[in-house]
DNA sequence: CTGTTAGCGCATTCAA
DNA sequence: TTGAATGCGCTAACAG
């Protein structure tokens, strides 16, 4: 195979414990470390003789090109993009994600990933890790009160996209749901069928999508003539205890015929309290969850790898086109009906 | 705040389009670039009033050290620790992440995420590609039939874990669920209050995990005189569409009166093939899944969580001690009665 | 078609 | 306490 005897002082072999350099591969081969270079990047012509020769040392020495070094190489930046999502427990994100991963994945792009478990305080110090890391893009999940800190960065070239959650203090790409419309459209279905005494069960008001998707069913009842929604609102939860809240609005004086589930925790804190056959309770959730359509739970529903793939080819446009005006994209949703939501009050 | 004025050939200020590195710093604050990097990554002792200049230096070209830089430094490697999951689209994989996630994090290291889509052609292809990166260590879900190609890197001393599938041909640590016991209580269990005629429903057999818990059901079948299970047995779809198979399994002339679904998609076709309230038929799954609790399915589950955690464990303890034995890793699984497998035959 | 030189940004010698 | 030289592995620029 090898026609050259290797140099004398060839110091790595196959059984090497040390990892094989492209210095090494060249030894092997006898050629100049450039000329491996060349037939491991596939870049230039080589002779097929010298590809051949230099092929069957990678071969023998299992040499892998290390990419630190070749991106080091002239200020080039790596092949991985960064993920800073929310809780990570949600699998909201993950499925988000998901999607992006599987776009990214097709030009050969990774995905690095790292959660600010919600705390506002982690976001820059999460951030700055991946930046350190020289990713070529970053798309986060604003969770901290201000993002100006990232401008210098955006500034100096690297995509930068917001997602789920607008930034602030920050002018870059936005991919966000429907959150307003969505849920207005959840709201006026229940009031087109007679619902007038409808509920609201969500996160903490200051969460963007909670106050957004808030926003959206207050002015859908407004549209019917109700303006006086404050004692159908349950806001105060911590994120996650839910079942109480939607315990006691159900249980209040003037109770409510219909509820809107301003995300899909809310919805399963529902079934939880309600259970799975209260025929006389409407109810709608925002956010799509598996099994749903077999419990005949009506939702406000939006594809979730649709969302990681605009999320992606935002960063790939960037890539492109440095310049271009930014964009705030908006997810499509959709009421998607299954009984719950279509049921007549009482 | 910078007393001595910067050199006159200073190229790179504050509103530079180019990244700041050591040099520039050191050229700011008027010191040599060891010295900045002794400030930066806090080791050695530097002089306060030193200290004090390269930091404001460092604030003013907002420096960010390049990790890329860093590790290539003598051979070090990078901080990131590489996931190869299989299938991106089953939340399993990224609860198992999220737990991994957590505990790397604790220990300042970041996950790099990757899927072969359950493809065995792309396994060989993803893990090059985080081992070009240099990643500390490899968490894999194997899905190639040979993981041989792995054992030269392993043997240079790269952490690699395989989970929830052993891997064939190399050697390493492993975290693995109690497939074949699970599979087998959830039977015993049944056969306890009466059942005989027991269907099993799952992915196809040449998958690790499945083939475990077809060997759990048939152990447990075996035991109390039951031998001929294969007419209950559906293991022939492709890994999704099992409503058909549970359709025709539960409608042949010896009907089963209950069944053992062998994961959380193959519970998820058995409600939506038989509806929730099927009150004649007894049934377990593998794999806890959201609202199982309000559905009264009862499962055989494990703690996601611990399962990352335990992975991510061996990744450290073996970055620890790269000679230990390795460790074959059992994740406890136990029976969650919740009404649907507690049912006796009719 | 192939080799030489230089340098990416940083940290590890070793000196001062 | 600080600095100068050197090299990590790779590739761009320029030979030959």
């Amino acid at each position: 195979m090898v026609t050259r005897p290797p140099a004398d002082d060839a110091p790595r072999t196959a059984s090497s414990t040390v990892r094989a350099t492209l210095a090494d591969v060249a030894r092997l081969a006898g050629v100049s470390a450039k000329t491996v270079s060349r037939v491991v990047t596939d870049t230039d012509t080589v002779a097929p003789a010298t590809r051949a020769r230099v092929e069957a040392a990678v071969a023998e020495l299992r040499f892998r090109p290390n990419f630190l070094a070749r991106d080091l190489r002239h200020g080039a930046v790596s092949k991985t993009v960064g993920f800073v999502m929310g809780d990570i427990t949600n699998p909201f994100y993950f499925e988000l994600g998901a999607g992006m991963e599987r776009e990214l994945h097709r030009v050969g792009l990774t995905m690095v990933l790292t959660a600010t478990e919600d705390d506002p305080a982690a976001e820059e110090r999460v951030v700055g890790s991946l930046l350190a890391q020289r990713v070529r893009a970053l798309v986060v999940v604003p969770i901290a009160g201000d993002q100006a800190y990232l401008e210098h960065e955006r500034s100096l070239g690297t995509p930068i996209v917001c997602v789920d959650r607008p930034p602030t203090g920050l002018h870059v790409d936005t991919v966000l749901l429907q959150n307003r419309a969505g849920a207005a459209a959840a709201v006026d279905a229940l009031t087109a069928i007679g619902h007038r005494r409808i509920a609201y069960v969500g996160s903490p008001g200051d969460l963007y999508t909670n106050r957004e998707r808030l926003a959206g069913y207050r002015e859908a009842l407004a549209r019917v003539g109700v303006h006086d929604t404050a004692h159908w609102e349950r806001t105060d939860g911590d994120g996650r205890d839910f079942e109480a809240a939607i315990h006691d609005v159900l249980h209040q004086a003037d109770a409510p015929t219909a509820v809107l589930t301003g995300n899909n925790r809310a919805s399963a804190a529902l079934l939880r309290a309600v259970g799975t056959d209260r025929s006389d309770l409407a109810y709608v959730g925002f956010d799509d969850f598996d099994l749903a359509d077999v419990l005949g739970f009506s939702v406000v529903a939006y594809d979730m790898r649709e969302f990681g793939r605009l999320a992606a080819q935002c960063v790939l446009d960037r890539l492109d086109q440095p310049d271009a005006p930014t964009r705030a994209i908006e997810v499509p949703v959709h009421l998607v009906p299954r009984g719950s939501g279509e049921r007549p009050p009482a």
